[in-house]
DNA sequence: TAGTTCACCTGAAAGC
DNA sequence: TGCTTTCAGGTGAACT
């Protein structure tokens, strides 16, 4: 379940392999993930550096040298893996391909000498790859501020969600408010702040946003962290990451104990999705 | 216009 | 033991 510092922790172990270098060749094993590939998705792709790779909000974005910008997405499960030592007859002979590796990106120098392996791996297909070509729009264009970002502030979450109805969990995930919260990190931000997640979200006291804009900032700190521990493992392994290792105060405890008052952690439905809170602390 | 629900997808776990 | 059902969740589209 990738959430932002997750990407961060991807994005961070991906670019010492892909920029600067060419895409030599890349390897489609459907037509598909979420949504279709665009037709030249490998030609555009292939014969093109990568000059910069950067995240927002849970998006992974690749600058190419003929300007066009590959947009990459985990979706539920999706995972690179890299692997950057000297191919194997095995892996030359037969693409060394696993069960739902979709998308292979073999990465050569300026001079034309192999690079690394990258390949992508989405068990669900949630995930998806889109090129947008230079001047073209994109749905990124639309969403809010980076929440480790300055732009990303008490006053700026109090305007965002002034004479919002939804309750304020529903109202965090939605990406126009703020970018690349998730389910797992909403539940915990609101745990921390001790804000009951069912409240409206425009009804929240000034104090309560400043305390809340503080949590949501330190956990995703905090998590980028812990995933930046285990890179070593990420780029040369089998993408474990120290985000799966973390263990959460509410998320997925329900009765278990909630670390503050001991009361019984709680797990109810919003918007179809499941939300753990302490029903005792959070107001 | 804002808010809510559903489809997409597959593996793991639970239930029978 | 084996089959069936349920659940997980990010995003966008459809619906209210």
């Amino acid at each position: 379940m990738p959430e932002l510092p997750e990407v961060e922790t991807v994005k961070r172990g991906l670019a010492p392999v892909m920029e600067g270098q060419v895409f030599g060749r890349v390897t489609l094993n459907r037509t598909n993930l979420r949504f279709p590939f665009d037709p030249k998705f490998k030609q555009r792709l292939e014969g093109q550096t990568l000059t910069r790779l950067s995240r927002r909000a849970k998006f992974l974005q690749a600058e190419l040298s003929s300007g066009d910008r590959l947009f990459m997405h985990l979706g539920m499960s999706g995972r690179f893996t890299i692997n950057d030592k000297p191919q194997g007859r095995y892996q030359r002979e037969t693409g060394g391909t696993a069960k739902h590796d979709h998308v292979v990106f073999e990465m050569q120098d300026q001079h034309g000498q192999d690079g690394a392996r990258i390949t992508y791996n989405d068990t669900r297909r949630f995930g998806f790859m889109e090129l947008v070509a230079p001047g073209e729009t994109y749905r990124l264009d639309h969403i809010g501020p980076e929440p480790l970002s300055n732009q990303f502030n008490a006053p700026e979450l109090r305007a965002r969600l002034k004479d919002k109805k939804s309750q304020i969990k529903t109202a965090l995930l939605d990406q126009r408010i703020v970018a690349g919260l998730g389910n797992i990190y909403v539940c915990e931000a609101l745990h921390r702040a001790r804000i009951n997640p069912q409240r409206a979200a425009g009804k929240l006291k000034q104090n309560e946003t400043d305390i809340l804009v503080r949590h949501i900032k330190d956990i995703l700190a905090e998590a980028i962290e812990a995933g930046g521990s285990s890179l070593r493992d990420f780029a040369n392994t089998d993408g474990d990451l120290g985000y799966f290792q973390h263990r959460f105060r509410v998320y997925g405890q329900e009765n278990n104990p909630c670390p503050d008052c001991a009361a019984p952690v709680q797990r109810i439905t919003q918007g179809g999705r499941s939300t753990f809170f302490c029903g005792a602390c959070q107001h």
